[in-house]
RNA sequence: GUCCCCUUCGUCUAGCCUGGCCCAGGACACCGCCCUUUCACGGCGGCGACACCGGUUCAAAUCCGGUAGGGGACGCCA
């Protein structure tokens, strides 16, 4: 990401994509010759060795590329907005682009500061960085209406006095009848111009033939025009509606690509007849499918957490979240693991699939467990500290967090379970695992304690290894199999079964605690 | 209802453009075995899919047509 400017002649060069790159076009688009199937571009020129699109690694440019993230301050920051603007974020990074950060907040009634700063916390905890804005567009109101003016000037929009309430009534007697609920059209032309009556603004659509774009995922996509009616521009309030907006933000601010759920394939056709209307150059669009829940249907609440913020929470790791998100309809071959800069240099739209996806917490899981083991120990004490805290637990007169994570880090998916893990640590056991204790005779468990507590005192030893041979000399010495030795042990020291070796344990709580605990359990054995 | 989109193992996906290397590969989950002082990690193996029907072709997951199913949109929400 290194030279800013580059020349048109540095996107022209890759002769080596030629073979894959192009595709003759079968029913191209006027004026266009061919389509790259990659990045499912239309070319107008002539040489196979054009392709902007494809390029990798050899071709760095600075590209213009500008894409946007746009959320609605109407509640957090969700998974399913996460990735759309990770697959934005991947794309101005791995093309050198600018990504922008733009709050859609035309609707006063929803949009709250909370949301505003929720997004914006998770959009931070994920490191996804922006170039431009955060921008609201409820700061341009006086734009959009300037080009109200212009397209109510220019006879393509017009005053509409229906009121909601007649138009909800006929929308439902469309419905009813099988019909389409489509405006009827009855200020289109003019009819009664009542004074001093409320009225929206509506865009006058062309009737008639089609309107299409061809949609760098899907392909091209077409929609008869009667299918489109005259939609609101502006409310009787004077605020400008979000589709109105995003075509003058999004031409405004020069985006030159719209990456955007699926969703929103229905209002591009509309958007497309506003940016002919307004003489604005069209953008390419982009849009991803869904993210679905188990039972396929559209991620909502009643699907358990969708907040980016509560996967923090619940100990989730950025990279894991972001790894996660960024296969869930993207993919480079059979590669599963992603690093931050393995996922700029390898994204790109032309890999995006064309399905929704289910979101699978077990994958999240093993994808957040791997990047657990392989993380800083300091990192994740840190991390870990406040799941501590919530616990009620103090680390300050226990061992080292730091010590204490390596011997969970293999143990644990989330900082939610290492936390609980780690707790043995810092509270000596109050009760043991009776059943596991069960399993051993009393004179034997006596006998263990007494021995380790002899062991321990003498020796000096102060890593995993050399607590290890100790704990294999108890047992020749004894001819007590190490089953016999460790696992009582292990339940003096955690109070149940499930904890890391003993060595690991021994050496993280030190000798002293170590052997307190166990005369601990010496005494609870003994008095029973 | 109308329009738009989608359809490969339970889930995420590779392959589909340029048909044969695919009686379909990887990953998560699950099951079994091994490792092992518990819990885990790890290793090995297993289970498991081209939605359906036609057509084109010597040959189709891949091309064409239809059907079914799912999702989305149809708002003075975004």
């Amino acid at each position: 990401m290194s030279a800013r400017k580059t020349s048109m002649t540095a996107f022209l060069l890759h002769s080596s994509m030629a073979e894959h790159c192009f595709v003759k076009a079968k029913a191209a688009p006027a004026g266009q010759k061919m389509l790259f199937w990659r990045c499912r571009e239309w070319y107008s020129g002539d040489s196979k060795n054009h392709c902007r699109m494809c390029q990798t690694k050899g071709v760095t440019t600075m590209s213009d590329l500008r894409v946007r993230f746009a959320p609605s301050p109407t509640g957090y920051l969700h998974v399913g907005g996460a990735r759309t603007a990770l697959f934005n974020w991947l794309l101005a990074r791995h093309r050198g682009g600018t990504f922008i950060l733009r709050i859609e907040d035309t609707d006063v009634e929803r949009s709250t500061q909370e949301s505003v700063d929720a997004i914006l916390e998770g959009m931070k905890w994920l490191g996804l960085d922006w170039d431009e804005g955060p921008f609201f567009q409820s700061e341009y109101f006086p734009l959009y209406k300037e080009y109200v003016q212009k397209l109510v000037a220019a006879g393509k929009a017009y005053k509409c006095y229906c009121t909601a309430e007649e138009l909800d009534t006929k929308r439902n007697l469309a419905m009813a009848e099988g019909r389409k609920p489509k405006y009827d059209g009855t200020c289109r032309d003019g009819a009664v111009q009542p004074e001093n009556q409320p009225y929206v603004i509506r865009f006058r659509a062309p009737q008639g033939g089609a309107t299409s774009f061809d949609d760098l995922i899907k392909g091209t996509i077409t929609f008869p025009n009667d299918e489109l009616d005259d939609l609101i521009i502006q409310r009787s309030d004077g605020t400008p509606t979000y589709n109105f907006c995003v075509v003058i933000d999004d031409a405004t601010m020069q985006i030159t690509t719209v990456i955007r759920g699926d969703d929103h394939v229905n209002n591009t056709p509309r958007q497309v007849q506003l940016y002919e209307a307004l003489d604005f150059p069209v953008p390419q669009f982009a849009h991803v499918p869904m993210i679905l829940g188990a039972d396929k249907a559209r991620l909502s609440k009643r699907h358990g957490a969708t907040s980016v913020i509560a996967y923090r929470d619940m100990g989730y790791l950025p990279e894991a979240l972001l790894n996660y998100l960024v296969r869930l309809g993207w993919s480079n071959g059979d590669d599963e693991i992603f690093s931050i800069e393995e996922m700029i240099d390898k994204f790109d739209i032309s890999n995006v699939g064309r399905s929704a996806s289910v979101f699978n917490t077990e994958k999240l899981n093993w994808l957040n467990a791997h990047y657990i083991k392989n993380s800083d120990p300091q990192r994740l004490a840190a991390l870990l500290l406040p799941h501590l805290t919530t616990r009620g637990v103090s680390t300050l007169d226990g061992p080292d967090l730091a010590a204490v994570v390596k011997t969970l880090q293999e143990r644990a998916q989330t900082l939610e379970e290492m936390a609980e893990r780690a707790l043995f640590y810092y509270r000596a056991p109050s009760g043991y695992d009776e059943a596991a204790l069960a399993k051993f005779d009393k004179e034997l468990l006596l006998a263990v304690f007494a021995a380790v507590i002899e062991k321990l005192s003498a020796s000096s030893a102060a890593d995993v290894a050399a607590v290890d041979a100790l704990f294999k000399e108890i047992c020749s010495e004894n001819s007590w199999k190490m089953g016999q030795v460790g696992q009582p042990v292990r339940i003096a020291l955690s109070g149940g079964t499930h904890a890391p070796g003993i060595g690991e344990i021994v050496v993280t709580l030190g000798g002293e605690e170590t052997v307190r605990r166990i005369r601990a359990a010496r005494e609870f054995v003994a008095g029973k």
